[in-house]
DNA sequence: CTGGATCGGATTATACATTATTTGACATGG
DNA sequence: CCATGTCAAATAATGTATAATCCGATCCAG
């Protein structure tokens, strides 16, 4: 049994956090992400540094952190509020990724090993075996295959930038569920990804992945959408 | 006389910081720009706060900020060092210019006002009449050209991204002159942009920025190179 | 509506405790 | 003698605690 939590690509985790940064950063992460605090919550340095029991260092330092992902807004003597995480939010992260996965994908097809092969259709096999039955894991595992693709890329920048707006989509999309329409699509662009990947096709499997990379965009801005309705109506 | 100061575009201040961690930031920044750091020379936080009077907390501050903009690396328990800013550092972030600014460009195309033309006709006839004999004016000059086109774009994320990415490119290549033919070259490209603004040929004008980063980047390479070179031989 | 008074909380300043890393003296095995 | 390893002191990062200031928002009297 693989265990399924995505790893962020190789040497390269968020850092520039202390410890205790790095775990209160993960915490409020994780409060915000999850909806315990609320859309544009006033975050008090004070009142965090009590609720998680350290002082208030350690917190200011959490908040830049978050801050530099997007998850916090700092005003100067104002102090930091939680992002809401809206549509806007989410769609201009998918357009950055449509104009950048693809010119990491065109890249990896030219540096593809047999082995890269390999691992990509056994992590593909997973997905399909899991058939989005666990949505978790689906996510993890869709995270994993397209590591596996830009984690060696040159570019530190760009991949870094991907694996950072990956996990803002991911925490977003973890609120969802697939249409059927969709699952169908994302095993049908995957199992065509590799079969271009396998070919050298670089073009094609460029301009492919930002088709799925888009259509994955519509999918949770649909949902978000849809969502949003639901509760106004 | 318009002062030649870039300002970043409106409503987006890359800060986040406080009073003092804003300035302390701009300080050391420039310290680390004009070569007065040494790349790779550690950063204490005990001597910053004596050598500019302030405490420790605004500089821990500066320091996440400079970190965020890839200024300082940052490692757990062992303090922060002046990020060496080498050709790979530049390369990668022209390669994301290069895919980003076409997007950005291709929109404004969609979008430009007839004022807004005329903004950018402003900015370029003082190029022209600068013609690079002030290189700072000029690059403050030519950042303003294209934050007219960016700075109204509805992704944020991604205008935000290209200022951020031009800040650090401003600061190296401040270090080098531009050749002749690059020169030409830029003046070339900008009246040939504007025309296609005009013309609304949106894909053009996008192509033809790829091109003018990408040219760009090389430029600035090319010098980085020599210089190195220089320094070896 | 306007000019303070007031209040919450961010920001800054100190001082100190704790912990991890680095350094250099010294010892040991080859 | 040199390479390697060990250990303790020195160095700084990190975290805690507390107080002083400063800023922005709100309330209130005029």
């Amino acid at each position: 049994m693989t265990d399924f939590k995505a790893q962020p690509p190789a040497g390269m985790e968020p850092t520039g956090a202390s410890t205790q940064g790095d775990s209160l950063y993960q915490l409020i992460r994780d409060d915000i992400i999850s909806g315990r605090l609320q859309a544009n919550e006033r975050l008090i340095v004070a009142d965090l540094a009590q609720r998680h029991s350290t002082s208030t260092n350690p917190v200011r330092e959490a908040l830049q952190l978050l801050r530099g992902e997007g998850f916090v807004v700092i005003s100067p003597n104002r102090g930091a509020r939680v992002r809401p995480i809206d549509q806007n939010f989410v769609r201009d992260i998918y357009e950055i990724g449509v104009l950048i996965e693809p010119a990491l994908t065109r890249w990896f097809v030219g540096m593809a090993t047999p082995e890269d092969i390999v691992q990509l259709e056994k992590v593909q096999a997973e997905i399909e075996e899991n058939n989005f039955a666990d949505a978790l894991r689906h996510s993890e595992l869709d995270t994993r295959f397209h590591t596996i693709m830009y984690e060696r890329h040159y570019n530190r920048h760009a991949a870094e930038l991907w694996w950072k707006h990956r996990e803002v989509l991911r925490a977003v999309s973890r609120r969802y569920n697939f249409t059927l329409a969709r699952r169908a699509q994302v095993m049908r662009e995957h199992r065509q990804l590799i079969q271009f990947i396998k070919d050298g096709e670089a073009e094609k499997a460029a301009t492919l992945v930002a088709q799925h990379v888009e259509g994955s965009g519509r999918h949770v801005l649909e949902q978000m959408r849809a969502a949003e309705a639901a509760r106004a109506g």
